[in-house]
RNA sequence: GGGGGUGUAGUUCAGUUGGUUAGAACGCUUGCCUGUCACGCAAGAGGUCGAGGGUUCGAGUCCCUUCACUCCCGCCA
């Protein structure tokens, strides 16, 4: 017989009956009736039941042994009797009747439960991850992440992918995030930076001539964390194709997704392929993000013009746009009935979250047409109300937010404003996987802090015009070949096609203020490459964590990943960071600098 | 770096207008219990009320400072 198991804890059943079997586990649920006890035994595939009495050498054993300890029973497994069998449980047919009893490892007592669905302190947790990752649920998320992940290799794989590795230690890269580095013992004051995402390598890739690649990759970021986003490191899908073009990429990924989020989505509906296009502008303007929620049904018009007309006397909002500013109507269907507090509160919410206010007009009709009430409404003539109402789409009973600003800080507010009520209102609905992409990012944004040019986005995408007309071309109205995957409000991927030109990428750095020698300087290994024959090629990386957070049904990155860091990039269970020895920064030539107060 | 929230038993929480010995449930310990599956019953142990300072005759409660966690903003090409 084997020495720990002949069954996993979910195996046995009627027909194991009369035969004897071995079980190894944890202690999941001790039922002590002082006489006879039952304890549920537990491993990863599921749970048996094992009865002992008061008759047998290892009773007191049991009664003693604390849950979570991990013990080997063996014993014959008997049928239970029609009114004692559980249902709710694979083996409840049966039970094993002990009939010798091994601790292997003993528990002290828990600092937290493994039995049962109440919430503990996620500091708790995460200093004794192990025990959490027991608990029914995180087990079964971390088993989803892992099918997740086989679940896209092999697709990747059947799709004519090659999947390489590239490497870990590598340079700081200018652009972006925070690099975390690692200083070079034989290289006195020079440092490695940990890759913010292979980038750079999977388009030498392409340039190789392997013509397709995937990674499922680490990505390293010094950023500060958020639910949704983990702090210093996470995983990408990271792929990239030769001889494509934008259409070509989502013709590949969308399949891929509409699959995965089919087979793993808990019978949630998912977005029929092709995926909804929209462009970065028009989301923008209708959803106030470029992470749109397509499962709330409300859109966002301009309704800058309304407010403009002479009979509309909205000085404020006038004011507001005599300064360049616009102003965003968000419909909030079916509201025109609601308590003022309803309204008040969405004001006094939104100057909480930086806006200068929330006005609103609630549509009635009176004799066919619409009359605007609420505190505004009197500042718009009938016709004013007529044309608003009918820009927005609106039906009688609907009131409507208006949020005036800037472009960006509207957009902002409106996107928020939006959000919010979709929820509030029961909108959005939540059985849903809403797929879009947002295409057509700008190029360029204008940086108002430094005061000039910056890329909105990657730096190495290609722009939408040719190299012979770019230096003419407003900067700020160039348009890339980028674009992210959205699901459910999350971004879930960013791609694009890459400018695989020299010449262009010259132009295109020049104009964010980088000289040809900055970029032969800080790209040097790009510029080379790309000097000696390199396919146009794309591609993109959606974010792992990220898809098996929706699939999961969670709004935590951290409910989906084995050994998250806290929000202060801290990991409680391993001690991590810590201070090295002296004779470690010896070696590496580091001094610390203590921190002035 | 900034803003919000939380912090009371191992855990989840309650704690009135500032007023005697800070409570409940789960867990733990002990005892009883032969059909439970959230077993039941009884008893018991367990508290620097996050920390420091202040106001007060008196502070878990009010004020100030600080720390931890968390959510958000900044940041995330």
């Amino acid at each position: 017989m084997h020495k720990y198991r002949t069954h996993t804890c979910s195996e046995i059943s009627k027909k194991n009956s009369g035969s004897t079997v071995k079980l190894s586990g944890w202690i999941h649920r001790k039922r002590d009736h002082g006489n006879l006890l039952f304890f549920d035994l537990r491993d990863h595939f599921g749970l048996t039941q094992c009865v002992i009495e008061n008759s047998n050498s290892f009773f007191k054993t049991v009664e003693k042994i604390k849950p979570e300890s991990v013990v080997c029973v063996s014993g014959e497994v008997v049928d239970r009797s029609s009114d004692t069998v559980n249902k709710d449980l694979f083996t409840g047919e049966v039970e094993v009747k002990v009939s010798s009893f091994e601790i292997l490892s003993e528990s002290k007592d828990l600092p937290m439960p493994v039995f049962g669905e109440q919430e503990y302190p996620e500091e708790t947790r995460l200093k004794y991850r192990f025990l959490d990752l027991r608990r029914e649920e995180m087990h079964e998320n971390i088993v989803l992440r892992s099918k997740v992940i086989s679940f896209l290799r092999n697709k990747m794989i059947s799709d004519g992918f090659l999947e390489f590795q590239t490497p870990i230690l590598t340079a700081s890269s200018p652009e972006g995030a925070r690099d975390f580095l690692v200083p070079s013992r034989m290289h006195p004051g020079k440092f490695y930076a940990l890759p913010q995402a292979p980038q750079q390598f999977k388009q030498m890739v392409m340039i190789s001539g392997f013509d397709k690649y995937f990674q499922i990759a680490p990505c390293f970021r010094d950023e500060d964390g958020r639910a949704d986003r983990s702090p210093g490191e996470h995983y990408q899908l990271d792929m990239e194709m030769s001889f494509v073009e934008q259409e070509d990429v989502f013709k590949v990924v969308e399949p891929i997704f509409f699959k995965l989020f089919t087979e793993f989505g808990k019978n949630k509906t998912v977005s029929k392929t092709p995926f909804r296009k929209i462009t970065y502008k028009t989301s923008m303007l209708k959803y106030g993000t470029d992470k749109p929620d397509l499962r709330n049904p409300i859109e966002i018009f301009d309704v800058t013009e309304v407010i403009k007309r002479k009979d509309v006397k909205l000085d404020i909002f006038k004011k507001l746009i005599a300064k360049g500013g616009v102003v965003r109507a968000i419909p909030a269907p079916n509201t025109s009935s609601k308590p003022r507090s309803f309204f008040d509160g969405y004001n006094n919410w939104a100057k909480e979250e930086g806006a200068k206010g929330l006005g609103y007009i609630l549509l009635e009709k009176n004799n066919g047409k619409f009359i605007g009430k609420g505190p505004i409404g009197k500042f718009f003539s009938e016709k004013a109300i007529g044309e608003l109402a009918k820009i927005c789409k609106a039906k009688e009973n609907d009131a409507i937010f208006f949020s005036s600003d800037e472009l960006k800080e509207a957009e902002r507010i409106s996107g928020i404003v939006r959000q919010k009520l979709g929820k509030e209102l029961n909108l959005t609905n939540d059985k849903k996987f809403e797929f879009c992409w947002i295409t057509d990012y700008p190029m360029y944004q204008y940086d108002e802090k430094e005061k000039k040019i910056d890329f909105s986005h990657n730096p190495f995408s290609m722009p939408q015009v040719n190299s012979k007309d770019f230096d003419k071309t407003d900067p700020l109205s160039i348009l890339a070949y980028q674009y992210d995957l959205v699901c459910n409000g999350y971004e879930i991927s960013s791609g694009a096609i890459r400018n695989h030109l020299p010449d262009l990428m010259y132009k295109v750095f020049f104009k964010a203020g980088y000289s040809k020698d900055e970029v032969n300087n800080k790209f040097e290994g790009m510029i080379k490459a790309l000097s000696y024959g390199a396919p146009p090629h794309g591609g993109m990386a959606p974010g792992i964590d990220r898809i098996v957070m929706l699939l999961a049904g969670k709004n935590n990155i951290r409910e989906v990943t084995l050994f998250p860091m806290n929000q202060n990039a801290q990991d409680l269970l391993m001690g991590s960071p810590s201070k090295p020895s002296e004779l470690q920064l010896k070696e590496l030539n580091i001094k610390i600098l203590e921190k002035k107060k």
